[in-house]
DNA sequence: TCGAACTGACTCTCTGGTAAGTTACCACCG
DNA sequence: CGGTGGTAACTTACCAGAGAGTCAGTTCGA
């Protein structure tokens, strides 16, 4: 936990005092970024419920008081993490969308790789699973994590019902279903670093492919297994 | 937290003294059984990071003590859970594939579905997100949902090989995807609690059948939405 | 009377959050 | 140019609550 105190002075400033009190000349919208980034390593590492203030703080190089005088409490600092996140990932899938053919499930996913590059642990402060149930930052994962949804599904219930679902319910499980494939996907490139954004899109479209292929000789009595 | 304090008593005993300490002449075998249940529901609600010992206790109507007399720890406690789940689960399914044509998708969630039959909280034991990384019971609830997928994708290798995959790393990442989709499915499940289970079996051939039409049109170069 | 079942009342640690004080930068004044 | 107050940046040291885990003892059935 003492390894990392001496990393965080990435921007124009050194530590001019040994260890006492006192500004350090780190202006403070610098500094809360600093906080985040250290924020979203503690809570992408252990979680939300695990992951503890003083060692995020530490990480970042500060003492804990700062961190709760620029983001007031734990869930304060999740929630701008969250934001940041959140905000991030939205954006570049919708403009990915805006200049692709809509919606194909191959495309989503290669939008949302590209977003990621870089940042895959925004992935993780989005869908920590041990937020508090009915909590703000609950709530607010699960805001962003629907808007993705939305953007993801969108046109299914179309192309569903013209394939004979008409049950809402059967909409609702498919779409629940295509969140869990697309959360899936990309949990496993985290545990797969070595893995590029472009080298996922191939890989994704080449399963489809080959899913797609399978099924259809399900359907057509073939008993293919799956 | 105190409304669920007198409907442990199932089992044929009542309270005979109003709260002193002493025996109230419940074999500890029956005793174990009650924790469990109550454990069960404690950590399905609130998850194993939040839940608290003492709520449990109370749940279960007896005192903290005793239930580490019996238990050991929170994770032995938490152990004990899995294993009476987990055992339960995997047999289930096994039986139904040795009575079945084996390894089709929409059979193996059908025994599922049939397991988890009025003790659909044994799900929630399984894949609780909030279990700390790395501990015992990580590995654990792990270990029973890589026997369930084990038994799940038997055979996909040589079917996906068969369609043109041969990457090892596309195998997996069917795999890990096809985990992924049976968890949501039971998920939606149990935030439907009307849907039985045989419900549930016919809503999946439903929606696999629909999805197979149109992944094949999709492969077809139809430019199906998904 | 012996052991199994059972409890009230602790301890101890961890951690979210706070109070009060310290240092450095900076704008302004003389 | 040196002083000087104000403010932003920062810290040490603490509090309070919650919850895991324990101890010493009590009651009851056989």
């Amino acid at each position: 936990m003492a390894h990392a105190s001496m990393a965080e002075c990435q921007t124009a400033q050194m530590a001019k005092t040994g260890g006492g009190a006192g500004t350090k000349g780190v202006p403070r919208a610098d500094r809360e970024q600093q906080i985040l980034d250290a924020a979203v390593q503690g809570f992408a590492e252990r979680g939300f419920a695990y992951a503890s203030m003083a060692a995020i703080a530490q990480r970042a190089g500060i003492s804990k008081p700062l961190v709760y005088e620029y983001f007031g409490s734990k869930e304060g600092l999740y929630l701008a993490c969250l934001n940041r996140a959140g905000e991030h990932l939205v954006g570049h899938v919708v403009d990915a969308q805006n200049g692709t053919t809509l919606g194909r499930a191959g495309e989503t996913l290669a939008a949302i790789f590209a977003a990621l590059d870089g940042r895959r642990l925004d992935w993780v402060i989005l869908t920590d699973p041990t937020l508090p149930a009915g909590s703000a930052v609950h709530e607010a994962a699960s805001g962003y994590r629907d808007r993705l949804h939305r953007l993801a599904v969108e046109g299914t219930r179309e192309v569903l019902a013209g394939r004979g679902l008409t049950d809402d319910q059967d909409h609702a499980l498919s779409a629940h279903v295509w969140e869990a494939v697309v959360t899936a996907v990309v949990n496993w490139w985290l545990a797969h670093p070595a893995e590029t954004a472009a080298a996922m899109t191939q890989r994704c479209d080449r399963v489809i492919e080959a899913l797609s292929a399978v099924n259809a000789s399900t359907a057509a009595g073939a008993g293919g297994q799956l």
